[in-house]
DNA sequence: CTATTATGCCTTGTGAAGCTAGGTATGCTG
DNA sequence: CAGCATACCTAGCTTCACAAGGCATAATAG
């Protein structure tokens, strides 16, 4: 059941737009890439993948235009415009700083690792 | 400002327990701690870490009991319980391996870094 | 031919939880 | 006395992942 749903709030949309800077153009597709890149961990509801890209599309971050696959099926393909470029650069800053930060308090980094004698102590 | 307060969900327990098996024992000391140890980044809101004690106290995860300080002010003192401990080291693995996906996804482990040509291609 | 699976899009309702913006009370300091 | 630090708390708002569906077509299996 992947990981705990909370985590995946405030970095699915940095991870949509990293996929789709990596390629992935329409909702489907999106929802595999993350599925593969991730063995499944992170995100597999399209309940929560479609209403993200409605989001980043009402907020400039993405433009999509309509087609049809080589089979028939309609296929909804998404875009980086160029404020959503600029969003991913933020976004993937803000998530390097974040996760730096918790893994500070958690303690990843200091290598002896001890349960007592914070430097805040 | 600190950053997206959805970065926040699924990441304050896990630093919350560990501050408080750090040394810090209530909610003001462990307001501070949390704010020095990220430079501000990480919760500065008490609206949102009483509630967050509440929770993991209901939860088991913590036991407290009422103390006055030196100068004469009521505290409640925060402990981990066993299951707190347990929950701990779970949350500990479950933030890095979250953090370890968001990481490959974003591609902050490819030393070259490219905008295109990822595995799931 | 029919049933199932895969593809591909979508929505509604619910619950959880961080934030804002307060409130209360005491002690220390200017 | 005024102001700040200490120390606890709550109510209401908002956002968003999730569960659980729905709809439609194509390919495959029986």
């Amino acid at each position: 059941m992947s990981t705990n749903p909370d985590l995946l709030r405030g970095s699915l949309e940095p991870i949509v737009l990293e996929v789709i800077a990596g390629g992935a153009t329409y909702g489907y597709e999106i929802a595999k890439a993350i599925g593969q890149a991730s063995q499944g961990k992170l995100l597999a509801q399209e309940g929560t993948l479609y209403p993200a890209l409605h989001r980043l599309e009402r907020k400039g971050w993405l433009a999509a235009d309509w087609d049809v696959s080589p089979e028939g099926r309609k296929r909804k393909h998404y875009r980086l415009t160029p404020l959503g470029k600029k969003q991913r650069a933020a976004l993937r800053a803000e998530w390097t700083e974040f996760s730096r930060m918790v893994n500070g308090v958690l303690g990843m980094e200091r290598n002896g690792w001890h349960t007592h004698g914070f430097a805040w102590a």
